[in-house]
DNA sequence: TGACAATGACAGCCTAGGCAACTAATGTAC
DNA sequence: GTACATTAGTTGCCTAGGCTGTCATTGTCA
């Protein structure tokens, strides 16, 4: 079976992977623009990057800094400075584990908790803004496709 | 007409937005690893963000480093950077336009010209092996919905 | 129990991009 | 021709991620 692009037509210029990679720095800078002029979270400076740890630590339960990196195939020493920022902001709360004292459990805070839901609801707006002229099953499709590259990673998934 | 993504159901984690970024971070992660693995490319630690530059100059006529900038959505000031880095390593070369001496024309040197190839061979076989199990029809599908995303952003493409 | 490995968090150094301020060169309007 | 605006490139400051080494804590095994 041929693979997908051959040695003689490649462009790389073209391929699903540029394309991947534009369409992300397009909609991340998208997102802060929104973020940044949002009445509400204006003043927080909240950025989209930030947006992801915090989405990924409200859904599911106490979670430890370890965990939240294997989640995400996130850097340690990202996380930690992440986590600084996000206690500087108010968002985020540190607790040491009695049990295990290497374990730092993360905790939304009662601020972030509330910005939440409209942190939420404007990624949302701009996904479906990408997502304009999409029909919901190609939408689905295209979650499926990526899901598959996912899965093809070394990391599994 | 509705919309992709409601706001009662939608969850940021498994949401379109999420994926793209999983897949880019987990791809460059491994063109990462390749290059530096390799034989020919490993003393010149190329990474793939300057890949993606030496293959935007290498394909076309474009020449400025504001044209650069502008075909792909980049920085500016990251592009100074970028250059700086690239001519350190020898890959790239800088050119003082004489009619309009606001200008920066760059090209790639010999050295540049020799070590692109084998980038590009890494960077396909990558992007292959994260399309394992992709029909043909399909990648060119996937091809098309992320352009239908591009062209929904609002710098257009 | 004591030596050693494994784990979790962190700090330092690197590349990297976005933004704002600045300089030099060019273009435009009066 | 001078004043102003625009453009190209650069620099400084910020957030940001990857990698390596370090330290404290915990687990394992003889």
């Amino acid at each position: 079976m041929s693979e997908i692009y051959d040695i003689e037509t490649y462009e790389p210029r073209r391929g699903v992977g540029y394309l991947i990679n534009r369409v992300k720095a397009e909609m991340l800078a998208v997102v802060d623009r929104e973020l940044t002029a949002d009445d509400q979270l204006g003043p927080l400076e909240v950025s989209s990057a930030q947006f992801v740890i915090l989405a990924t630590l409200s859904s599911g339960g106490q979670k430890s800094a370890s965990d939240l990196c294997k989640g995400i195939s996130y850097d340690a020493g990202a996380m930690t400075r992440m986590i600084d920022r996000l206690e500087d902001k108010g968002l985020l709360q540190r607790t040491r584990s009695p049990e295990d004292r290497r374990l730092v459990y993360l905790e939304l805070t009662d601020a972030g908790k509330a910005a939440f839901p409209r942190m939420r609801e404007i990624s949302l707006r701009v996904l479906n803004r990408f997502l304009r002229g999409f029909s919901k099953a190609e939408a689905r499709q295209l979650e499926a496709y990526l899901l598959r590259m996912l899965e093809n990673a070394p990391s599994g998934a």
